[in-house]
DNA sequence: GATTTTTTTCTCGACAGTCGAGAAATTTAG
DNA sequence: CTAAATTTCTCGACTGTCGAGAAAAAAATC
């Protein structure tokens, strides 16, 4: 059912469009702000004068008079109006990061994760005594606090932040929000991983190409398979999804997955399994928990040296990523892949398997390869996907509950 | 990039809103628009005032006085305000519909097609000669076609009318808009035919559980293997999708399917398939054109007789249709599924064979069968989601195009 | 140094949209 | 014939956007 529309609505839109443009460009003057927004002048004035109001943007102090005529009086987010909780979880450590209103990094720091089987109430325990840690060590008052903005690897609610299936907990479902309701007001979101790498890419293109850009996956590659998927909508926003690839069935009744499946993606994909295959165990072998990335650069070097089991290892994992890519390509639209995570080191290995699984479908042959490319850095990306979702989601929330003037 | 919004914008969305009600319930009056739109009584006024001097709804003459208090004046929409042309392509025939702005057919006619290979060109022509046909045959003004609406089996460009790939015309684009250009001022949408089905499908499940509704899969079981999904968007509103899923890759290396690759999903569950299993026709054999449907049923009989290669014939596509659908709700999230088409007359046969196939994957042992239910009547459903869509975008056009009141 | 030019910001009036309240219209009940 | 009920319509208040022009302020020019 369509929903009614009202002026209201129209300045919420327009004041977080115009908080938008400030977080991207930095800090604006008025006529900036009214060039890119396409809003009048007046327009403009009415908004930021709201906006300074209620204490979120702020003047900037005058500034060296870059030309002649009247000096520009620059508008910024104001860095103390509130902040922002990143905590990345991944399978060997949890980072946590103090991030102000402007996006900048105030604090970080990273627990080990014990790999003796904490269970879930303990891991999350772990998470609590962490976020009080950063919250301590700054001088910040628990309410300035807006929202706390979580990543895993895994499967997850796409509503409320809760962690329904992960390659370290199983099906033990975490609900962060019951978890952290008692001493936090702060919003809770969680993400999948990948969807935020997806994320992160996708604004990065749109930068760069505008309205060219279309949609965009993100596949990683590590110990488990993650995948992510951004595409434009129609109003010109993005619609972000992080499928369950990894567990996608690749081949009926084919090698055991840590999930209990038999034949997932990752059950010939993941680091594990590359290893089972190059070890000629065989494939209904419950996989080892953890493989350290030294014994699969092991493999890797044979491989390269032309060992045959250990290049077929990788021929073997990258047939199951191709066409596992070519059946998600079939269900989408042809886009190009950005590959990341620790798997991309093997990336020479792998690649002319994924072809050749792309290749085995109607879709491919059709269209073309899609564009595959090579990304590094994923923990980079994985962070500036949360700050571009975080950072949205706080703006809405401000310009939401309401602009009634700060105290 | 977000844009910019406007009060003219409320009032395009709120002027939608209100044909749209009008278009769901039927002629309202005033206060029943004020009730289902939430929309102010005065808004109504307003908005109802510059659709009638437009010349889009009109005040319904007198009605039998209801009950006591002023009697209501009812609005309908003005069946004379434009009309819409329903092409339905299907293998062996061209169905031509004619219907009126209030969604009432007024005329209707089918055109065998020659089974000879006619190619796209000269079909063109065919379905050009068709809309002269019926336009003629009313005594219409061209002027007042609004729309035609148009569905096929096979890919269809999302944005343009093109035909991008069918089972009937392979590779050769068909691009109707640039076909009807000539003669037609009329807008040009073309859609997939199992998309219409399951948007139809999804308005009705929405007509019963309102905001319960979440996502929906259309299966359309025939020659060839259709997917149409259906999901509501945090807007309210509904997106559909038509993904290539009959030429998803089923099996690597598999049997040869009629648009030249192997191993795709319609080589086993297409009916041409489960005829080249039943009569154990080697895998990579070219497959028939057309099979009479008298033939499968033959097949179905005996398969239900306990003849052992028929029934796996079955079992073989259900398997195929069960895995393509797990690995669908792998990309997507738990959904119905509502199987239509005539192989559904062989759901019996084919029901284990789907089960087992979905049971093979993660995503259905950790969150359960997804409801499968058969839907007859698929040509109704077609006709159904036709109108819903091209009404949908006649009303769109109508109030973007402007109400500067009517002639 | 005074004046002009240029550029930016701010303000004002016009216009569009929604809403609540109440007036007007019209039928039924008593 | 009057009162009650019910629907429709209108009016004034409020909020929003926009364009134009006034006000501000520094650089350039005379």
């Amino acid at each position: 059912m369509l929903t009614k529309s009202s002026t209201e609505l129209v300045r919420q839109r327009n004041s977080v469009l115009v908080l938008a443009t400030l977080r991207r460009h930095g800090p604006l003057a008025h006529t900036e702000i009214s060039d890119f927004t396409r809003l009048s002048s007046a327009t403009v004035s009415a908004i930021t004068a709201d906006l300074e109001k209620a204490q979120v943007i702020e003047k900037s102090e005058q500034q060296a008079a870059s030309g002649r005529g009247r000096p520009r009086v620059l508008l910024r987010q104001r860095r103390d109006c509130g902040y922002l909780i990143v905590v990345i979880i991944s399978s060997d450590a949890v980072q946590y990061s103090l991030v102000d209103y402007s996006g900048k990094l105030i604090d970080r720091f990273s627990e080990e994760r014990s790999h003796d089987p904490d269970g879930a109430g303990r891991f999350v325990n772990g998470v609590r005594a962490g976020l009080e840690r950063i919250l301590s060590r700054s001088r910040i008052e628990r309410e300035k606090v807006l929202l706390i903005s979580i990543s895993s690897k895994g499967l997850v609610n796409s509503s409320e932040p809760v962690l329904v299936w992960s390659p370290i907990f199983g099906s033990d479902q975490i609900d962060f929000e019951l978890a952290l309701k008692p001493e936090w007001k702060a919003k809770v979101i969680l993400d999948n991983e990948t969807l935020l790498v997806a994320a992160a890419l996708g604004a990065r293109e749109e930068n760069v190409k505008g309205a060219d850009f279309r949609s965009l996956a993100a596949l990683s590659l590590g110990h488990s398979i993650g995948l992510g998927i951004v595409r434009r909508t129609t109003h010109g926003g993005h619609e972000v999804s992080a499928p369950n690839f990894g567990h996608m069935l690749h081949m009926a009744n084919g090698g055991l997955c840590r999930c209990g499946t038999r034949g997932c993606i990752e059950a010939y994909a993941g680091f594990y399994a590359i290893l089972r295959t190059a070890f000629e165990v065989p494939l209904d072998t419950i996989p080892a928990k953890f493989v350290p990335v030294a014994e699969l650069d092991k493999i890797a070097a044979r491989a390269r040296q032309g060992h045959r089991i250990s290049g077929f290892a990788f021929r073997q994992a990258g047939l199951a990523l191709g066409n596992g890519l070519s059946r998600m390509l079939s269900l989408t639209e042809r886009m190009p892949i950005a590959i990341t995570g620790p798997g991309t080191r093997y990336y020479d290995l792998l690649r002319q398997g994924i072809e050749e699984g792309l290749g085995q479908s109607h879709m491919v042959r059709r269209e073309g390869m899609p564009e595959l490319r090579v990304v590094a850095d994923e923990q980079i990306l994985v962070f500036e996907g949360h700050l571009n979702r975080a950072l949205a989601v706080i703006d809405e929330d401000i310009v939401v509950a309401g602009l009634q003037g700060g105290d």
